[in-house]
Formats: structure tokens, sequence, C-alpha cells
DNA sequence: AATTTGACGCAGC
DNA sequence: AGCTGCGCCAAAT
């Protein structure tokens, strides 16, 4: 019969993170695979490409490659949605790319000095 | 079961 | 400063 697909953990675990980003904040898939010592920032990637069959309230948007570049816009329904979320979250786009990346980073670690 | 691909990152050139 | 190659690990074919 059918069998429930698992989830595994770690998918939860980038999950919470992301969830965790501040509107208007983005980060980028090593700073989380580093920040749940995944070992992988590809293993990131895959977790958020899941995440939407998972939870649909994560906002992967916020999440980008180390360079600031848009690189998962492809992957959603459309691919303007990356785009348009995070410039309604004020932050400027040029080119598929974040401007003033290093100004909007966020990293996990933040979420501990509080 | 083996090979290829992938929402990545870094060192080397 | 941009291109290429290699490493990472899991999922898909």
């Amino acid at each position: 019969m059918t069998k429930p697909k698992q989830i595994p953990p770690y998918y939860t675990s980038v999950i919470d993170v992301v969830k965790l980003i501040p509107p208007g904040r983005v980060t980028n898939y090593g700073a989380i695979a580093d920040f749940l010592a995944l070992g992988s920032a590809r293993m990131v990637g895959w977790a958020l490409h899941k995440s939407g069959l998972v939870d649909g309230d994560v906002p992967a948007h916020r999440v980008l490659n180390r360079k600031g570049e848009l690189s998962g816009r492809l992957a959603f329904s459309d691919p303007n949605y990356m785009q348009a979320k995070l410039e309604s979250e004020g932050i400027i786009i040029k080119d598929h790319r974040v401007v003033d990346f290093a100004k909007y980073h966020w990293h996990p670690e933040e979420i501990l000095k509080t």
C-alpha cells in the first residue's frame, strides 16, 4: 500500500532555520549548512526544494547562493515570485542578484545573540 | 547497484 | 575578476 513518505530530520532543521530569517533579510545555503553542520550546502538546496511539498509557509525566497544570486528562482512555480517577494520586503534586485547583499545578509547565529 | 544531477562553495588558474 | 575543476552528500534515473 501507499507508504507515507518520511521526511528526513535535517529537512525539518533546515526549514526551521529558514523560518527564522527575518523579513527583509537574506541568507545563503552555506551559512545554514554550516550552522546545522550538514557538511554540504547542497543539502540545504535539496531540503528547500522539498520544503515546498512539506510546508508551504517556508520563506525559501530568502535563501540565496553565496553570491547573492537568486539561484533557486527557477525552482519556484513562478520564476518571478522570488524576486517579487524580496523586492516587496525592501530588497533591491538587479539581474537576479541582490544589491548590497552583505548589507542584508543574515546568519543563523543571530538568533543565538538575542 | 552504478551513474548522473543538483535551489552550493571554494581553491586554483 | 571571471572561468574551471574538485569536493560534498542525497535523491533521482
